[in-house]
DNA sequence: AGCGTTTAGCGAAACGTTTTTCTAAAGATT
DNA sequence: AATCTTTAGAAAAACGTTTCGCTAAACGCT
């Protein structure tokens, strides 16, 4: 019914081999002008477009590269891949994502993403074991987003979380504050402990000891955001001001102090982590650190393409910065 | 240097013919099973895994959906392309996602796309020309999120929007309010009409004029609410509720409310649409209509693995409900 | 002018499967 | 017991490309 046209069809058409075709389509091999004229417009009249399943057989490559992402629901993630995908735009490779689902099963999704053959995969998450993903490695180019593998070097796009933490923590320093929470991110993630090492770097810079009743554990989640301030509020430990290791427990944290009455920033100041998409029309606008997702997405996808082609990649660091909102604020200003 | 194993190496191994291991592995055939046997350890020992690309040039399918939608960012959105994933794991079928960036160009879109072969189409977004979408549908399955095509009968997965916009309005009727705004969705999204529409029939039913002075034009984003409740406010027209077409326009119009010194819902009440993720954690906790996104996904991928199958489809409705949260209430409630 | 070399095209092999066709042995039928 | 049918396996064709090897004509060199 709807019959493929084929190279065979092209040349027929154009009364030549249908290597001859090929050549021209490929520009592998000199080919006379006049038979080049004959092929293009047959190629123009039957509309012929090369089936990508037989140039994946000959040339051994899929031309997928597989993406492992957890959480994608965070805007955050979404933009990464976006990045990875703007990258592998028109270079003939397509990306194919798996790991939608929270915590779905490493077989399973190496399965989705597996199943169908991939030249190169991409890490984005912080739960697949890492001896999994060091296996993988052994047989094609692994990227990581923001994680480190044992015996993989220069296989990571990283973010200067340490920093991150410490732009976050300072800024509150800065406006006086010395009584500063921290909810830490979800401990499967290995940015978790850099944003807390950053807090206390900027803790101990400024002098101000640091409190371990001031740490408390997060899930990443709004809900957990929530929690935590309530339990910090109940604790009674004397604080002005909370750096959440994410936006989202930032609004959760937001919330409750709202429940309990108490006014952002006037009587607490909070930063998040992440810069989603919504924080910026959050009451109050939230301050918060921004990476830059879309970059690290971008980067990832090129340095599998640069491992695909026998180059070298070496690791990096991309930036990360504070953006001042209107969540914080002096201590006391609400006096 | 990484040498595939093939099924020729597995028939080696297990001494019979290539053609039987192909029985043996798709049972397609009756096999001894003694051979059975032999070609099943063969293929452990070799750890044999059949080549995707030549099972699909042999099946002349790709074993691909692609999935065309606008504005990935939405966390509503993304739920229903993970919606399409989870249905389509384990079917053999995979996703291929594009249009991640913003009204990026049709053709460039339809490239990254169908660029690899795909067996099917999955449209969500509201840009993309009807004509090239009904063209494609001559040559394939087509199925559409959310949008209804012009000779395309039975190839929709749509929501009750009429509802959803009746049932938003309808609440903050019940709470007693008479001038209530609507912001408009983005005029390309057909939604946005049956909205608006849901908005005329709850205020009619309820014997309330219905107000021109009081629609909105929005695009979607927070910034748009932002600027069209100012606009509102600035316009003098009396106004006791808002209903907003989409959560961000909501979060955009709670704080150009909030920078005019209005509370919501002690001054003002509103309600979003899709509830975005981080809805239950703004301040305060939104009041939106919740469409399943998830559910919606998983009809569309379903769908069109019916459509492949030569099965019939018809075009479903999903429900749309009211999820009330604490940013409506009865007016004049600041007093 | 005669010889080697480049050029441009063709035909066929190859990629790794599935599926169709063929064959020989075993089993069923009268 | 002789024929017919079923069975289980092997061999070969097919899917649509790219690429290798071959050939004949055109070209360049002395």
């Amino acid at each position: 019914m709807k019959r493929h046209v084929t190279i065979k069809d092209v040349a027929r058409v154009a009364g030549v081999a249908p290597s001859t075709v090929s050549y021209v389509l490929n520009g592998s091999r000199a080919v006379t002008a006049e038979t080049t004229k004959a092929v293009l417009e047959a190629v123009d009249q039957l509309k012929y477009r090369p089936n990508p399943t037989a140039q994946g057989l000959v040339s051994g490559a899929y031309r997928t590269i597989g993406v492992v992402s957890a959480q994608i629901y965070s805007q955050y993630r979404g933009r990464v891949v976006a990045g990875i995908h703007s990258a592998l735009r028109g270079t003939g490779y397509h990306p194919i994502v798996s790991g939608i689902e929270d915590f779905a099963e490493p077989d399973e999704v190496l399965e989705t993403v597996m199943g169908r053959g991939v030249d190169a995969l991409i890490f984005h998450d912080h739960f697949f074991p890492p001896e999994r993903i060091a296996e993988l490695h052994r047989q094609m180019p692994v990227i990581c987003v923001a994680r480190e593998i044992d015996g993989m070097p220069d296989r990571s796009v990283l973010v200067d979380e340490v920093n991150g933490g410490y732009l976050a923590t300072q800024h509150l320093i800065e406006l006086g504050h010395t009584r500063i929470a921290h909810f830490v991110a979800d401990h499967h993630f290995q940015g978790a402990a850099q944003r807390l090492a950053g807090y206390r770097k900027a803790l101990e810079e400024a002098g101000i000891p640091f409190d371990p009743a001031l740490v408390f554990q997060g899930d990443n989640l709004g809900d957990s955001g929530l929690r935590l301030a309530y339990e910090l509020l109940e604790s009674g430990v004397p604080v002005t001001a909370i750096f959440a290791a994410n936006d989202y427990m930032a609004y959760g944290a937001i919330l409750a102090l709202h429940r309990r009455g108490l006014r952002v920033p006037e009587h607490i100041s909070v930063v998040g982590y992440d810069d989603e998409h919504t924080s910026g029309f959050y009451v109050p606008p939230l301050t918060t650190i921004r990476q830059e997702p879309r970059e690290m997405g971008r980067t990832a996808a090129e340095a599998v393409l640069k491992l695909l082609r026998g180059e070298v990649f070496r690791t990096v660091v991309t930036p990360t910065r504070l953006i001042v909102r209107e969540s914080t604020a002096a201590p006391g200003h609400a006096g």
